[in-house]
DNA sequence: CTAGAGTTTTATCAAACAGTCAATATTTCG
DNA sequence: CGAAATATTGACTGTTTGATAAAACTCTAG
């Protein structure tokens, strides 16, 4: 019998493996390419399998996309679940910036993956993106307006709080090669990763403006 | 004759309007799938044109995609050439942080071009990053260290905080259709920018850590 | 007006591409 | 074992894609 999912079937070992490679290689070919450039063929032989063989699993490009996409949502969306209103805000909101740091570091195929979507409008995961994205972050950001209204940090908007880590974290996964060539080859990953955690923890926390220096700078007007 | 670029020739009326008219539709297509994703079919389609006619001004894909980054870096490091060893820092950097947010609210299409570029490993631009990005971001790296030795900004990896910058804003542009689903369609575009404004310029200045309480809270230790 | 430069179109090509099919090989399990 | 279920392959199809050639058309300078 075929390999369908409908059924609530039991998987073969071999059924197991192989969905594992074909989605390990589709990883590295859409992080790359996005959708419309990595292709079939390439995902095959990447996966080390005929071209038929891989369609044998999924039949059609779109289901190893989607497949992929949702084996990677909620590892993704992890740290952000971890996010805790018990604990203190700045150690907590910390603890969050580090774990997407982390994240960026160990899996940047899949911070790339998502990178790749969202810049290409997200017209195969903007509903999931509504229906499990949106009330996460509604809910988080609820937490952090407690912690606002209770004078444990800043008061600012917490989506737009969100976005920024969102943004300078995964930046050393989606941005890596331009990140390189500005670093340099001195320092490994390991470094860059270690200075990376270090800036942002000054940013978040304290930002530019120097404490001590009391007849600072005037605050300069909106845009 | 036909149109060449390596001679000095002078362009005809309808050379200039055309290749405007391709650069135009390569961006649209070039910006929202990638190099790889885009087809010559669908910018001739968008630039109102046959695709031999358009492989006239631009013989292959590749020419397209070169002409239309050389067209716009310059444009797109214009704001961090502007930062200025003159000027008070803080505004200076506010000002900076303001004018990159107001090219990914005004120029979002070339924001994920490059965006595109970069994530995909940069394999077309890698050369011109390290000729012409490498280069000023040291010089105006050296500029932000002078501001930290002198005390008139907190001491960070300027390399590092010249990338939170560029990530935050940028994520707009590169973001948007995620920004969006998750701020709701209240407030347009135009107010979605005005409130990344005010947060940016309280998380740059300010961080998150309040400044009234005294007995804050524990740093947390390094990753 | 007209010759030649410049522009556009029609027709075409080979390669790359997503996906199918029937035949063959292999594994699983009673 | 041996039959059914599962897995793999080669050959193939129709389409899309990047690119070319040559003929036909249009514009412009003299």
């Amino acid at each position: 019998m075929k390999a369908r999912a409908t059924e609530t079937q039991r998987k073969t070992r071999i059924q197991i493996e192989n969905e594992e490679r074909i989605l390990d290689a589709a990883l590295e070919e859409f992080s790359a390419h996005g959708f419309r450039g990595a292709t079939i063929d390439r995902i095959a032989e990447h996966a080390g399998m005929s071209k038929p063989n891989l369609l044998y699993y999924f039949r059609r490009k779109q289901d190893i996309y989607e497949a992929l996409i949702a084996r990677l949502l909620d590892k993704w969306l992890e740290p952000l679940q971890a996010l805790d209103a018990v604990g203190d805000p700045l150690p907590e909101l910390q603890s969050y910036i580090r774990r997407k740091l982390e994240m960026a570091r160990d899996f940047p195929r899949e911070s790339r993956l998502f990178a790749n979507e969202i810049l290409q409008g997200a017209p195969r995961i903007k509903r999931l993106l509504e229906s499990e994205l949106k009330p996460l972050v509604d809910e988080k950001a609820e937490i952090l307006r407690g912690w606002m209204k209770a004078g444990q940090i800043n008061t600012v908007d917490p989506r737009h709080l969100i976005f920024s880590i969102w943004s300078t974290t995964q930046h050393y996964a989606d941005f890596d090669v331009q990140v390189q060539v500005i670093l340099g080859p001195d320092r490994g990953a390991a470094g860059r990763f270690e200075d990376a955690a270090r800036y942002l923890e000054t940013l978040f926390l304290d930002g530019l403006r120097p404490k001590d220096k009391a007849g600072g700078t005037p605050r300069v007007r909106d845009l």
